[in-house]
DNA sequence: ATCATAATATATCATAATGATATGTACTGT
DNA sequence: ACAGTACATATCATTATGATATATTATGAT
């Protein structure tokens, strides 16, 4: 089988499908509110925006200098854009492959003092501590806009799952300084 | 900055600490034990084993033809292999970068209808029911193992923070389905 | 006023990682 | 006898990352 652009094809069909924006803006929104679960280089984001415009997914009215940088490229979604992304909404998710570099760590720690791991552990604590608060503020400000009738359900609902995941790994960061520190106790 | 093999290299090493074993064995344990916080690939597996042996890390015992399939390689780590894994361990950890893409289209949920995504939580709900008492059975076998005076207990930390994903995740999943036909009943 | 640097913006490339496929032997069940 | 699976290595096209290059404008510091 080929046939396979990955996922990045429609990870820009999403973003264009809220409003008409550059590779510039994509990448900042990604950085900044879909970080906990997605990230896009712009070794991805320009090729493929250009792809899309070749498959009538996308047009481009180019705005060359407005006042903003060098000139930018804004890329409006098409209706046959639009109806590749809910095809592709549709389709079962794959399933996510992780790459934990702690967990590693940890699973390697024979080879190493305990003491190593607890400072790691330290560090993925504060780390986790301080995105549960990031998202339990995003939530809060999702809240207030549906006092105001804007719709953010759905990026309530991703930032929810980052404080629930989040929260899991701080607890579970916890919980695996205490058995490390219990099993140097016992010998 | 450049001179970054990626972290397979130390994958490997951390493999061959445990036993000298083929690139296939490697794979084989990864996509057991440690599929859910890493995967590594045939593609990488092969290559990096190859440079271990060039930089001195690893040594192979050619044991063609003992058997099994069409003749094995054998690596087997050597001291400076386990000097390189030590000095690796103390690194601090990369932050992980994950992609979800149920999170994703969750994200995008406004271009299409809520029975979509409800049902892309549904499966979702279903695997990482799954997963956690997969994880839960792993856990308690270890314990079994430590009664026996089998030292497991790295590993049992790594299950142990599966099940608190696993369980987060599908925790999120439920309260998001409840979220999503909370809104549709407004409507 | 000048100067450094940050932000906006596009583009490309080497390296890394995946997924698929090819090749081949040996064991296991029907 | 034959199909299917497990063992085992290898390679390649595609996909993704991270770094770097280029260029303009806005901003803050001296």
């Amino acid at each position: 089988m080929k046939e396979n652009t990955g996922k990045s094809k429609y990870v820009m069909l999403g973003m264009l499908a809220r409003m008409p924006q550059t590779g510039y803006t994509i990448k900042k929104w990604i950085e900044n509110e879909y970080s906990h679960f997605w990230q896009e280089s712009f070794g991805q984001i320009y090729p493929t925006l250009k792809k899309l415009v070749a498959e009538g997914l996308a047009v481009t009215s180019n705005h060359t200098q407005n006042g903003n940088g060098r000139g930018q490229i804004v890329y409006t979604i098409t209706d046959a854009g639009r109806k590749e992304l809910s095809d592709w909404l549709k389709e079962e998710p794959e399933i996510e492959k992780i790459r934990y570099e702690l967990l590693l760590k940890v699973s390697f720690g024979e080879n190493t003092e305990p003491e190593v791991l607890l400072g790691h552990l330290d560090n993925f604590i504060r780390r986790n501590d301080k995105l549960v608060k990031e998202m339990n503020g995003y939530i809060e400000l999702c809240g207030q806009f549906k006092e105001q009738d804007i719709d953010c359900s759905y990026s309530q609902l991703t930032a929810l799952c980052g404080a629930y995941i989040y929260s899991a790994m701080r607890d579970w960061a916890v919980e695996a300084k205490r058995i490390i520190k219990e099993k140097e106790d016992d010998k």
